[in-house]
DNA sequence: ATAATATTGTTGTAAATGCAACATATTTTT
DNA sequence: AAAAATATGTTGCATTTACAACAATATTAT
């Protein structure tokens, strides 16, 4: 008789969350299409960091958002370019940085894009109780935390 | 008084998952590099669903991996390019299809990389009781079905 | 029967991504 | 003081990715 207790990496809780996440990309991408939302889900994320970050810098922005520095940059010129965030060159440590700031337009983007996305959102997990949402997110956030542990991030 | 509730998308439970699962591969990307196993994650998943679903044809095992037949296509290639899976033409409700099975090599390298990773992988949730860890997976299963009912899948 | 549509896999292409290398400036080491 | 290392941002490049177009075949509609 052959092992058919083997356990096997898809399906496990990493690739679990893997593909919720690969799936949840294509929802929200197809939501923002149907939007016409015209900056991309990375744009949008990046613009709410910043939304709570103000002042922070570029490496820093890169570390939350886990993007490397070089993305992260190209992703500051579209939004900036779009009027949406201003970058002017500070000190941080004694050393020059590029610090942002969110726009007024930039803060009404966001939150048209929030006033248009939140029900739908919402209503993916309408049939999960609500407490089993937050506790879902607190173990992954605490997961993640132990990841941040142990992963080499050279940003 | 600024609104100070307000709600960011950075704080929802679908940033959070797509955060973990970016630092999630990063993780398992620099321990394969460190093991020197010679596929990609995305190989070795493919290769582990190709395992459990014998005789299963491309556009078929793209739905499961969520990736395009394109890169589906590719993924096999290189699988195939190893010697880790076997191609062969068959048929599928009268239609020409490319089926698929894993060879003997393909099923060692695959158990060589599970005896590898496993107990790296369980000490990532050590400080998780494992009930916890269950529950959390089976929502985000039940997310995750509630999300292919909404989402166009264009394979 | 002919035309239109659907299924499956491949090829081409443009965009996104990560990584290394570079430029500049500052700190630390020797 | 000179050299090495660090911090920050940008550029270039190779890889990955998604999407569209195509080729071949089978089914459905007219």
């Amino acid at each position: 008789m052959k092992n058919c207790n083997k356990v096997h990496y898809t399906d496990s809780i990493y690739y679990e969350i893997e593909q919720t996440s690969r799936l949840m990309k294509k929802v929200v991408v197809q939501l923002f299409t149907r939007l016409a939302i015209d900056i991309t889900m990375d744009e949008y994320a990046a613009l709410d960091t910043v939304s709570v970050n103000a002042g922070i810098c570029q490496r820093d922005l890169a570390k939350l958002i886990l993007k490397d520095r070089a993305n992260t940059g190209r992703i500051l010129d579209s939004l900036e370019q779009k009027g949406f965030i201003t970058r002017f060159i500070d000190t941080k440590n004694n050393r020059l940085v590029k610090k942002m700031g969110i726009t007024e337009s930039g803060l009404k983007e966001l939150n048209m894009i929030d006033s248009k996305i939140e029900s739908y959102l919402k209503s993916l997990t309408k049939k999960i109780a609500p407490e089993d949402v937050e506790r879902v997110q607190e173990t992954i956030k605490f997961y993640r935390l132990e990841l941040e542990k142990v992963v080499q991030i050279n940003i």
